[in-house]
DNA sequence: TTGAAAGCGCTAACAA
DNA sequence: TTGTTAGCGCTTTCAA
């Protein structure tokens, strides 16, 4: 079988070319790499040669001598949400630019997998990290944490509001958000509120923000009404999840709550269908207020009212602090470590105007 | 500043695990590498030092050696368009289980952008590359192909039926599923038909699949509803596009068509936001037919009928096979290079029950 | 302007 | 079971 060798075409290196243009491999380098100087007739000669034999360059190898691989981790909950698929597409939009690539890890809000991801990123010795599901506080021990996150790499944080972090963060104000939702349900009569947050990591602050609306307001903080649980039968990360906790959040006819606040689109959406099958009305039944504004929101019946972040904003400027961190490591963020990104209440119909009694 | 370069962790070597460990390179090596034998002696105080220094393996020197990244690419028109942000999630998953990682790049179904991704993508030496947004027909001259694509590398293409490929392909029956959809609006009484391809590279199987159902039923096939261009002022994979294309399409009130049939997610949302900017109706005033079901298509009022790709098993199928070339390279898969997928026409209500002139 | 050669951190063949 | 050592393909210092 000496086909079966001769076919798989060689992966021709650095002296390929040197030997066929005649030059030594530093000449080579010299032309291809673009530092140095090299003769006219020199460059001449490499350039025809590389085209020749259609020269590669090994990225590998020349990561290992200049300790840069030009990518970049990002660690989302899951790429399907349509607000980490366009976080992630901003980001790579201005990598790419620059000559970076990305590496997309997929969560879903799992801290283990956080840290199987962290520790094979690492490796790939990555010259920086977007982190946009961080694991939850209360999974986060300090020790343990400090050994999982290498503060010598450039790291952005993204959504995530952790106190004692080394790292730099941009943030939507996600109590605020919650805060202004809540109050807007409860200003339209609203007292039963269900709010839904699955697994995801940013839940708590937002949380936080419904939970003291309802106090402001001498309305009682009913953990019932709070869905943060994740289920054995439910996968994470898919509207199933949604139907599924609303479907529980509305099982009892007499405590159900009036509306429900999801905390993503994905859980909106679940929410949404889980809504229709029960046979119920928005708003009259329950009313609805997602977390991230989606393009067919106002093109539904009712459309339907969200608290909108600024995802352009976040993405650019996480990506912009990141990349200055990479190509100036000197630079210290501390003054303004943490972003924090006002989000906006858009009001369509899925709250009604009023609610009786 | 000899704090600077204090603070600054170093990068610990397997040289430096050996020391601690009074060891040498080779034994670190096999107890962390897993392979050879180790006394159960060496093993411990190998652990011992690896731990205590952080240590983490270079992967970038491993690759060296190996001749192995552990990384594939991912090439798609879109990351935010829902279909291949599942096709990502999918396949991340699978390659996740067994240590690879998944670059995405994003081409906007631009030929150059891909050409450059390929570059980059070849350059880090990736062990494998799914491509589900290929040079369109038209832009691939079969000797440029030749010298863009590496055919020594493990690839398989998604949703691409180009006849002279080298590489396996796996996608839906574009022809077929158009087909399908044109016929079910003629049968409702539609004679102008528009359809929306924007810019997007499966479009001409899909035309045909259009073409040949009005030919069949002795409709003309009238360029003028052949929407495909892409246009300076609108970005692609955004929904301005599908809005920027219907509004066209629908400009000369007694032309235009009386169904629209939009080819992808985003442009399908496009179409119903121009639809509804126009304050016309659905299905009355213009049917709608959009190309990959999405969760909120029931929900909309009316629902809206798809042509509904199975997208897991695409994202399946092509991984699967992917990884069988890269873990057995001496698989041929010729016999079944080409695998095609049967969509489904999902009725709802967009194109109403019956159309009356 | 050029080339020789060292070395990045690791693996693995070979010898002990 | 272990250690020595030769590379992997490149960049870059140092001399010429």
């Amino acid at each position: 079988m000496p086909r079966k060798s001769e076919q798989k075409s060689k992966e021709y290196t650095i002296k390929d070319v040197a030997e066929l243009a005649g030059v030594s491999t530093a000449t080579v380098g010299r032309v291809l790499g673009g530092y140095g100087s090299a003769s006219h007739e020199a460059t001449q000669a490499v350039r025809e040669a590389a085209n020749k034999l259609h020269y590669i360059p090994n990225g590998i190898a020349q990561s290992m001598k200049k300790k840069t691989t030009k990518s970049v981790g990002l660690i989302v909950a899951n790429i399907c949400n349509p607000y980490f698929s366009s976080i992630a597409r901003i980001v790579e939009s201005v990598l790419v630019k620059k000559g970076y690539n990305i590496i997309i890890c997929n969560t879903d809000e799992d801290g283990d997998r956080e840290i199987s991801y962290l520790k094979m990123l690492y490796e790939k010795r990555i010259d920086g990290l977007m982190i946009a599901s961080a694991l939850k506080e209360s999974e986060r021990k300090d020790s343990q944490f400090n050994m999982t996150y290498k503060e010598s790499i450039p790291t952005i944080i993204i959504d995530r509001e952790i106190s004692n972090l080394k790292f730099p963060t941009v943030a939507s104000d996600n109590f605020r958000g919650a805060y202004e939702a809540t109050s807007h349900l409860i200003k339209l009569g609203h007292k039963r509120i269900g709010i839904i947050g699955s697994t995801i990591s940013t839940f708590f602050r937002r949380v936080e923000g419904y939970r003291q609306a309802m106090l402001d307001h001498s309305l009682p903080f009913d953990t019932n009404l709070v869905f943060n649980k994740s289920y054995k039968n439910v996968k994470p990360g898919d509207v199933s999840e949604g139907i599924y906790a609303t479907k529980n959040l509305l099982k009892y006819r007499e405590y159900r709550p009036t509306a429900i606040f999801a905390l993503n689109n994905l859980l909106t959406t679940g929410v949404l269908i889980a809504v229709n099958d029960l046979g119920l009305k928005i708003p009259d039944d329950v009313a609805v207020i997602g977390w991230d504004d989606f393009d067919l929101a106002s093109l539904l019946n009712p459309p339907i009212t969200v608290v909108k972040q600024s995802t352009y904003n976040i993405a650019t400027i996480a990506i912009s602090r990141l990349l200055q961190q990479i190509e100036n490591p000197n630079t210290i963020l501390n003054e303004e470590k943490k972003v924090i990104l006002s989000t906006e209440l858009v009001i369509r119909g899925s709250c009604g105007s009023n609610v009786t009694y």
